[in-house]
DNA sequence: GTCTATATTCGGATAGAC
DNA sequence: GTCTATCCGAATATAGAC
């Protein structure tokens, strides 16, 4: 019987994993913008977090495990952006914000919108618990849309997919700038005032949902 | 002196190349599209065309370089099947079908897609003769764009958000399908009335060019 | 939980004969 | 232009001691 006896997972054992993984994962997203997120090795994340590299199997079962867990921590980080701000009480100006925001967040991470928004890693599919953390966010996006005036599933697409081209657009051809994220407000008004006229002529007539 | 002399390039020596570089490039797309973009192998390449691998450096001095054609290559499909189109003299149906095509497109290849579109690849960036192809498709579209009534800068990153954002959804959301192929008529109609109501506030005023 | 040592596989790329 | 043979490096992953 030796002294150190087996001990519960409920302590700071825990606490102390928790931190531990946070910083590989801090790490991971370092060595993924220099290199690409596809071209991370275990080697070189290991030799940053001060490990050899079979340790990191103590953390993650495998290198897709790595990528999934950064994949939540993604969508964890986008959640923390989104809640630190207020949004005006109306809804369409709220709705404005929330899209430039959401620009902004891929502009300040081009590797980390990579793995959020595109299927870039071959074979790479999202847990469901990782997926669910993204799910969270996306019905926060709706229920802001709905608030706004969007009713119909066709309307929400067509919302949806202004801000994935703002967000696109902006990576592609300026990340890290802003040159789409200042076009977010027209893009809002102009998608408001798209829905205001169509709402208009077909009032509660083809109001398919 | 050998009876073989050395041949002039110019002959049926360079069409049996290039029709075998047709060839290496087709089996390229088709391995991509099996096992991911970035995870083709120079080996299984090889053995699709009934070479060995080391064959290969004689078409291609690099992984990148296979890239680059790749790249070159999708371009030059998307340039044919625009070309194929025949366009309305309304220069407003020309431009949604356009959209409309131009997403149908992506949608059915959505490796391609990411190649031609997305930053994905660690290291690849298309060289300069290439991106020569990707140029004239721009060119294309902005004529299309203006002859539609875009006229700043502004306004040609909204329209070609809107593009890509319709592009990336039905790629991410419903590959292969038509479920954002479909809005692309009434896309176009929101942004060219936007349009219209900012030329009409605005009538010869904010021109910045 | 971390280590050493190693298995295993696979990758791109080069040399040089034919 | 195609081949054989090979280099060299890098990768993920596992076994087992401490």
């Amino acid at each position: 019987m030796t002294t150190t006896s087996v001990q519960p997972p409920t302590d700071r054992r825990l606490e102390r994993r928790e931190a531990k993984l946070a910083n590989i994962l801090a790490e991971a997203w370092t060595l993924a913008r220099r290199d690409g997120l596809a071209a991370i090795s275990l080697r070189d994340l290991a030799d940053a977090v001060g490990l050899r590299q079979p340790s990191l199997y103590v953390y993650f079962e495998s290198k897709l495990d790595l990528y999934d867990a950064m994949f939540a921590d993604g969508y964890r980080q986008l959640l923390a952006y989104i809640n630190a701000r207020r949004y005006s009480d109306d809804p369409r100006r709220a709705l404005a914000k929330l899209v430039a925001d959401c620009v902004q967040f891929s502009s300040n991470d081009v590797i980390r919108h990579q793995l959020l928004f595109q299927r870039t890693i071959p074979g790479f599919e999202p847990s469901a618990a990782s997926f669910d953390v993204a799910l969270d966010f996306y019905a926060i996006g709706r229920g802001m849309a709905e608030a706004a005036g969007v009713r119909t599933q066709a309307e929400l697409d067509i919302f949806t997919a202004l801000v994935s081209g703002l967000a696109h657009q902006q990576i592609a051809n300026d990340p890290g700038g802003r040159r789409w994220v200042r076009l977010a407000d027209q893009v809002v008004d102009m998608f408001l005032a798209d829905l205001d006229r169509r709402h208009k002529t077909t009032t509660s007539t083809g109001g398919r949902r």
